[in-house]
DNA sequence: TTGTACGCGTTATCAA
DNA sequence: TTGATAACGCGTACAA
């Protein structure tokens, strides 16, 4: 049993809202027991319960951080940034996976509400929509990171997955490429339509066709394997370059191109989007649009913090950046 | 603020002791009003308050995790597994990076005690004598990965490093090779002097000598900087295989032969350690040692969860597996 | 300068 | 079958 302000006062013969007072520095008390008390705390090893304190303060000093899971690269570093600005804050953070399943999604969010935490972060859910019957009972600010939906309590932080698209897609054009394939990714709906349309923008906007066959959404089981599905069919359409929905996928489309004998980038470039840490150990390394992942985690907790300390707060869609390297080059005529 | 047991009792009409029995099901409750308040819970959006019931049973349902960085690979499954073992058993994780600062790490076991957690798992802490002066007034369980100490409420889930070392140098033996180097961490001394002993131990056995001058142990920035420091002084040395400390410090060392054309395994066999997901991706792809990383996350948590129902539990070392890739191959005379 | 009394939301005990 | 009361650990208004 963990020593308690009472413990103290019977041990100091006084009562315990003189302990409360003096080991919170209240000039109140005379300097002399202030000081008896706080060294007989530290020698009785006392530690305050942060459970009591919430229960009458009703504010936990915790936030919840729903992913789909801890696995994804990507999301690593969100919950790094995130994490270290809540720290920092004096904030501790429940971490929960969903694995992609609703149903944990929404068992989740019940338990986090249990818990009282103080506000609640989702990461890249695929279900947003589906649990808002319980978003409208909720009261405390939920922040989603690139994820934008509608509501009173929801606010977001995004990437801006059409601006990255086509800065990828510019690029590859520079490079004289242009039959260029984009793989997709179903069952990410909403950022894959954002980033197809970036793509699509890119070749439009320059005056070139978007020819629907160069555009590849299987329904592979992983984010790698479907990087290797379309390998032969856009090699055969004269493809000469693929920007991938993610870096996973893009590397899964090094790993064919390897198998195959098919030279990176003097046959075919490659451009991936996440910018996440394997896709530097790769040969070639692989050119990619880079998300401010760190960033990203850090601006969700300070604008979840920022709310619960009543500050307005304004969405923030961020911009991506093009990264070169190996995997990219001069289209070979 | 959250619906409470005596909102619910105001507009029952009836005593908050009646709807507490009545919502676990006491079937001291007639059914009647026992439906009646069930209902009425639901509707007024009634979730019991962790918090509340966590004051009077003293018991928090949550772990707190120590780590190092969320974004060291290695962790991350550990991480995985630990959070999956906790929700199936209803339990929350508080995670909390110490960024291998000691005081940090102090720091953080401190807000974990405040918020009463009813045990703590640390990961690969690099300080772990240091807060022994903290541990002797913990009176929870603490359940230590990668990182035996001796203490009353201290108990380890490991991986045999000795033994992936041998498995590693072992198999480099077999291939021909018999001026094996060795890239040590010097910043991890205790798995780093393990997995030495384990790779000394299978040279000796084997009948060869082992020659200090192949066994490397920079101070570099980062693990992947590691690798590529020695390649110049072993290939003078005559060294044809090289077993790395973790696998971060294999793929350096990849790059690096990348950078000197030299070509791997032909001119030189690489092993790693950990099997981290990256290891896959490289060119030519790792062969190492597989560390079970989601089964030690898992089987941490579970001996977490037994001491806290009060079960006697056994320290374990989990045995390593060689994961034979492309990056060893015969020693070429 | 210090102490008493009450409340935070819940459960357990005892009484009705 | 239900209700009043106390307790968990802490902070605070009010009293002494």
């Amino acid at each position: 049993m963990p020593v308690t302000i009472k413990d103290i006062a019977k041990t100091a013969g006084v009562s315990h809202t003189t302990v409360s007072r003096a080991l919170k520095g209240n000039p109140a008390i005379s300097l002399e027991t202030r000081e008896r008390i706080q060294q007989l705390a530290r020698h009785m090893g006392y530690v305050p319960s942060a459970v009591a304190q919430s229960l009458l303060s009703r504010r936990t000093q915790t936030i919840g951080m729903v992913i789909t899971t801890i696995a994804d690269p990507f999301i690593v570093q969100v919950v790094e940034g995130a994490e270290q600005t809540a720290q920092e804050a004096g904030y501790s953070v429940f971490l929960s996976s969903s694995h992609n399943s609703p149903d944990r999604e929404m068992a989740v969010v019940e338990t986090f509400r249990r818990r009282r935490v103080d506000a609640i972060i989702v990461t890249s859910s695929r279900v947003g929509s589906l649990y808002s019957s319980q978003l409208d009972q909720i009261e405390i600010p939920v922040v989603l990171i690139n994820n934008q939906e509608e509501g009173e309590y929801l606010h977001s932080v995004a990437v801006d997955d059409l601006q990255g698209a086509r800065l990828a897609v510019e690029y590859l054009l520079t490079l004289g490429h242009r039959r260029i394939g984009y793989i997709g990714a179903t069952d990410r709906p909403k950022s894959n339509g954002r980033r197809l349309a970036g793509y699509r923008a890119a070749l439009t906007q320059c005056g070139h066709i978007c020819d629907p066959a160069l555009v590849l959404s299987s329904a592979a089981d992983s984010d790698i394997e479907r990087g290797g599905v379309g390998l032969e069919s856009f090699l055969a359409a004269g493809v000469t370059a693929v920007f991938c929905y993610n870096d996973l996928t893009a590397i899964g489309l090094l790993l064919a191109c390897h198998q195959h004998r098919v030279a990176v980038p003097q046959e075919l470039s490659v451009v991936g989007f996440d910018d996440i840490d394997p896709a530097l150990y790769t040969t070639p390394s692989l050119t990619t649009i880079r998300q401010p992942r760190l960033k990203l985690g850090q601006l969700a907790m300070t604008m979840t913090l920022d709310l619960l300390k009543g500050q307005e707060t304004q969405d923030q869609i961020l911009p991506c950046e093009l990264i070169l390297r190996e995997s990219t080059s001069q289209r070979i005529p």
